[in-house]
RNA sequence: GCGGCUGUAGCUCAGCGGUAGAGCGCCUGGUUGUGGUCCAGGAUGUCGUGGGUUCGAUCCCCAUCAGUCGCCCCA
């Protein structure tokens, strides 16, 4: 860049970025979440942004996820630090974490994290590639009580309950069903069709119907065309049930399907829904066609949504074995996440979200005059003492421009210091237009 | 990685083959120590970038970059 030339800035796509007026509001909502968590016990952690790739991979399996890996600007062909990628979630780094830690955690061990991730995929509407993810996790040696299964949605709903934000509902499953089930149909292909059934709503109850059967077409089973239509039908049909209560045990039995995995499955979702009977009405939804892409999990599932939108807004589940890429011993997990920066966005974009003050200042100390800076400086002093949060007007300009100044931040209160020698302090609501005559050493909000 | 749409003042956008406008915002003033309203002035743009067609392009063509929506996948 040459010195006439400016770089013109530009916001970088799926980069989010706010507004004082609205990252106050975004912090708020951190601290709300964080507060419900350390009320449930939950303790903090904060793991590096990167990992290896190799820890990165470990768990990935088939589906590689699009990785944001490091190098140096003034890296040669061999530079080491390419070992190095930004984490695309939370529950990767924690498992890493868990085995390297293992011997001097507390198990079961619960803390959260509230920490961006990363993925190079292309961004769109509610997709970004730099995100926050508030999660919490348990992880135990050997067993983990089904209890925890329960409460983890719970905490979850009452961090959502806790943010000003329109009502959620949590959709609930256990995969077990959908396995056991599909296994008792005598599906082979299980994880290509449980993705095809998760995408139903976005491809359609008939699309997905045709897709299903052409499908057990190709994997030649002796079935009639009659047949496959009936087996597609079949795996749709229990993805399709939802029940706000435990009403979908006696539908799933209906389908006619026997199996050992399904029968546990159904067990734990019961139990589960049994746990949660405390939330509102209508909040929680058993519904069989959560699956959820990640391959980890194993027993329960969990996707929060706003009424009405498809999009999720957050989930998680259960897994049996978190952390055996990294330890060879069993610990069992249940994590749930809330995306908060979608969630943020999503509310942003549709207006929902109102800005408040520009700053954190709560009075504006105006500078009459040079000569009285230093009495100026002093009552700010004297105001911060008692916890005030003080800005000082540092050019003795105009009032009215001061005051303006204030104003267009949101500053609740100015402070006149003396304009001149025995004058008393004032102080000004600026919401009321209210002055009143003020002493700096004993004045409170 | 692939496809559709878009790219003009800080923001939202209008415009036209002959080198540009509105609204909002911003700055100044409406006198001597007081904001929000009102009034009067004012500043601002290599019209995304690079080529091409043309006497001449911001407007036409090509490329490129960026943004955006969708596919894939997911919080």
């Amino acid at each position: 860049m040459s010195e006439n030339k400016i770089y013109k800035p530009k916001q970088i796509s799926g980069f989010p970025e706010w507004l004082p007026e609205y990252r106050a509001v975004e912090l708020a909502w951190m601290d709300k979440i964080r507060a419900v968590f350390e009320r449930y016990g939950f303790c903090s952690i904060e793991t590096p942004s990167v990992e290896e790739v190799d820890a990165l991979l470990a768990k990935g399996g088939e589906t590689e996820k699009e990785i944001y890996t490091l190098t140096r600007l003034h890296a040669d062909d061999h530079d080491k630090d390419s070992r190095l990628a930004l984490h695309f979630d939370l529950t990767v780094p924690l498992a890493r974490y868990v085995a390297q830690h293992c011997n001097d955690l507390v198990f079961p061990f619960k803390r959260y994290q509230i920490q961006k991730s990363w993925r190079g995929e292309r961004p769109q509407k509610g997709r970004f590639r730099e995100f926050y993810q508030c999660d919490i996790d348990v992880v135990n040696v050997d067993g983990l009580p089904l209890h925890f299964d329960a409460e983890l949605p719970a905490v979850m709903f009452e961090a959502y309950q806790s943010l000003d934000i329109p009502p959620v509902e949590m959709h609930i499953s256990n995969r077990k069903i959908i396995i056991g089930y599909l296994q008792g149909l005598g599906v082979k292909d299980i994880p290509f069709v449980t993705r095809e059934l998760d995408k139903i709503d976005k491809i359609g109850v008939d699309k997905t119907r045709l897709i299903l059967a052409m499908h057990f077409e190709l994997e030649a089973q002796e079935l009639s065309s009659r047949e496959r239509l009936d087996l597609a039908q079949k795996c749709l049909d229990i993805v399709q049930i939802q029940f706000a209560d435990n009403g979908f045990v006696e539908k799933v039995r209906t389908l006619g399907v026997a199996n050992d995995l399904l029968d546990e499955g159904l067990k734990e979702l019961s139990f589960v829904m049994d746990n949660l009977k405390h939330l509102p009405q209508g909040s929680v939804i058993a519904d069989l066609g959560i699956i959820r892409g990640l391959d980890y999990y194993t027993g329960t599932v969990i996707e929060v949504r706003f009424k009405d939108k498809p999009l999720s807004i957050g989930g998680g589940g259960r897994y049996d074995n978190l952390a055996g890429a990294f330890i060879n011993q069993k610990l069992p997990g249940i994590g749930v996440s809330i995306g908060l920066t979608r969630l943020f966005a999503m509310l942003l974009d549709e207006g929902y979200i109102k800005p408040v003050a520009k700053c954190p200042t709560q009075i504006l100390v105006v500078l009459p005059a040079e000569e009285r800076r230093a009495e100026a400086a002093a009552t700010a002093h004297s105001l911060r003492l008692r916890g005030v949060n003080v800005e000082l007007y540092h050019s003795a300009t105009k009032v009215k421009k001061q005051m303006s100044y204030a104003e267009k931040k949101g500053i609740p209160y100015v402070w006149f210091p003396p304009f001149e020698d025995g004058q008393p302090h004032e102080v000004k609501n600026m919401a009321t237009g209210e002055q009143v005559q003020a002493d700096p050493s004993v004045w409170k909000i």
